[in-house]
DNA sequence: AACAGTGTTGTGTGC
DNA sequence: CGCACACAACACTGT
């Protein structure tokens, strides 16, 4: 009978899991269930606290979740590199069949191959289930029915959707295993695993030619997750701490938590009140809601749960599906006013879509996708602090741009064009740009690993296209590092998209940090909740406090002032407290932008072309077209 | 070839 | 408050 080593990788769940569906259907007689620390993961993934956190505790309920199923089952969580580990697993345990979910992610992909190439080598059939598991349909398959274009919009997602099935509906979701096999009846030996790592045996962190941890300056101490070898500081295979991964205990601050439980819960409470979950529309929720759900008119914040795995596409899918079926049948059957679901692009099936179609179009352009150099469907715009070029004469030719070491103060990262623009973004990413609309939705990000999907918009026109004219790049690195839901290829689609390089074009619609709030929110609670300084500040004053007078500042007990980088002292004599002086003027930056857009739309380079890659772009643009594009 | 309509989610003014 | 419209004007799709 099959011996089946299951390796999860980003489908932290037991539901809706074709990789795991296929293995149990093999009716094995043990089933080995592994997550590897993989140290590309550690020190190369730009990951805040919060986002470790949540893996942590994903982790730790799928290895309760597996126990559940089977009183010796646990979930060893192997520390060290991928290859190495599962290939001293696959001879321990006899290993006939090897199973894991695809990874659409292009970073992943070299990884797996080696891992393929070991199973083939070894003998051991490998086991993928019989459709993708992170996505409704597969990303390859999607562009090959696109003309192995990119898709660019809903339109041809959904045309490409439908030429892959006749009923141009992703299948149904697998149901959760109710048993599983024995794990095998020995558990691995760290000695064995350890012989298969020099590093792990050392008690060394791995080195696979990592380069620099990139989150070495986020950490408050030494990271030493693997300092204890292949099966942790207890030798139990235990889920890792947060800790050891050098962040003090409690640097954790999201009130998100991880684990396939909570996100069946939260799915139960969307799909338990079918008006809002059938009535959904985007953009009618409140990017200013304080909380999730119909009474905030919030979002779903399922979004981590999708990316880490916790929650299955096509549960999520076909559990919404049935849930507008059910309120659009009811209305007919009550007759008169008929209750009318929502549809895509603006009901929660549309939301689902737009991830496809991000999905996808990465898939056409592997790591292209997340970058400007080489990539085709995004256009060329001269921002500020442009990513630096990797290859020989640093002029491109390797396409990669060089902004892997370090976090993004490393100077290495990007070209500091623009002393201006870059305390600009220190302060975007600080969240003290003295707007308080733009610093509310920075802080929630830092807070809580989550912001409201409009908020990310305003946050990032504001940075790019609509204020700083700070490439998108720059900004994507920020929301990679702290959103809890990064997911690459949604991140960086959504960056070109509210940068107007690509997806979106319609650069004059230009989101106002002081306008497009009090749609919702008049009163500026979600501001007052988050930059409390202002909390005094009358509604009139509350999104743009540097207009109110000097005794209204006064009575608000908050005083505007300072440059929003360096401190100021909040008894600076007179017992008020402070908040930054706005770092320009908007309309005077809006303009700015909108002409240096025009000009770079008139000009009309995308990522792939020469011009971008040997520097002669420069000649085509003009000083005028925000800041000089000659010498240095 | 020219044109109109549409595209997940803009702003400010005036009625 | 809701609505129409100007603002200045891009890309794609279908006719």
């Amino acid at each position: 009978r099959p011996r089946v080593l299951y390796w999860f990788r980003t489908d932290l769940r037991l539901h809706d899991s074709p990789a795991l569906h296929a293995a149990l259907e093999l009716d094995p007689e043990c089933f080995c269930p592994v997550f590897t620390w993989d140290p590309h993961y550690v020190y190369r993934t730009r990951a805040g606290p919060n986002r470790w956190q949540f893996l942590i505790d994903s982790l730790t309920h799928l290895s309760h979740a597996l126990t559940a199923l089977h009183p010796s089952q646990t979930l060893l969580v192997l520390r060290g590199p991928p290859l190495a580990l599962l290939a001293a697993l696959l001879a321990a345990h006899r290993i006939t069949h090897l199973a894991f979910e695809p990874d659409p992610d292009p970073r992943a992909a070299a990884r797996d191959a080696r891992v393929r190439a070991l199973a083939q080598a070894r003998g051991v059939a490998l086991v993928n289930g019989d459709r993708p598991g992170r996505t409704l349909w597969d990303p390859a398959a999607l562009v090959a029915a696109n003309a192995g274009r990119p898709t660019t919009s809903l339109a041809q997602l959904r045309r490409a959707a439908a030429a892959l099935a006749a009923a141009a509906e992703p299948p149904r979701p697998l149901a959760r295993p109710e048993r599983l096999p024995p794990p095998p009846p020995e558990r691995p030996s760290p000695a064995d695993l350890e012989r298969a790592d020099p590093d792990v045996a050392a008690g060394r962190a791995p080195d696979e030619g990592l380069g620099a941890d990139v989150n070495a300056a986020l950490r408050a101490r030494p990271e030493r997750s693997y300092a204890g070898g292949a099966a942790g500081p207890r030798a139990d295979f235990a889920v890792p701490a947060l800790e050891e991964l050098g962040f003090a205990a409690g640097a954790a601050t999201t009130p998100l938590r991880g684990g396939e439980g909570e996100a069946l819960a939260r799915l139960g409470a969307v799909a338990g009140d079918a008006a809002f979950a059938a009535r959904f529309a985007k953009p009618a929720t409140a990017p200013t809601a304080l909380g999730f759900g119909p009474e905030e008119n919030g979002t779903t914040g399922l979004s981590p749960y999708l990316h880490f795995g916790c929650l299955g596409v096509r549960e999520f899918w076909w559990r919404v599906q049935g849930v507008v079926e059910e309120y659009e049948g009811r209305g007919k059957r009550e007759g008169g006013g008929a209750a009318k679901a929502t549809r895509p692009p603006e009901s929660l099936a549309g939301q689902l879509l737009f991830r496809e179609m991000y999905f996808a179009a990465q898939a056409a352009l592997g790591e292209r996708f997340g970058r400007t150099v080489g990539n085709d469907i995004v256009r060329f715009v001269p921002w500020h602090l442009p990513s630096k070029l990797a290859g020989p004469n640093g002029d491109g030719s390797g396409l990669a741009p060089a902004d892997a070491p370090g976090p993004d103060d490393d100077a290495d990262a990007y070209r500091v064009d623009s002393p201006q623009a870059h305390a600009w973004f220190r302060r975007w990413r600080a969240g003290t740009t003295g707007f308080p609309w733009i610093d509310a939705l920075m802080r929630q990000l830092r807070r809580d690993g989550w912001v409201h999907h409009l908020g990310r918009h305003a946050l990032a026109c504001f940075l790019t296209r609509g204020g700083c004219y700070v490439d998108w790049e720059r900004g994507a690195r920020v929301f990679e590092e702290l959103l809890l839901d990064h997911e690459p290829a949604c991140n960086a689609g959504n960056w070109m998209w509210l940068s107007c390089t690509a997806f979106e074009s319609r650069f004059f619609r230009c989101y106002s940090p002081v306008a497009f709030p009090k749609r919702w929110d008049r009163e500026g609670r979600f501001v007052k909740r988050w930059v409390p300084e202002l909390g005094g500040f009358p509604e009139r004053f509350v999104y743009e406090p540097w207009n109110a007078p000097a005794e209204v500042q006064r009575k608000a007990g908050c005083a505007i002032r300072g440059d929003g980088l360096s401190p100021v002292e909040d008894d600076a004599g007179d017992g008020l407290q402070s908040y930054p002086e706005p770092m320009f003027d908007f309309a005077e930056r809006r303009d700015v932008c909108i002409r240096a857009m025009k000009k770079a739309y008139r000009v009309g380079l995308f990522g792939n072309d020469e011009r971008v890659l040997d520097g002669s772009w420069r000649r085509l643009f003009d000083d005028e077209a925000e800041g000089p594009t000659e010498g240095e």
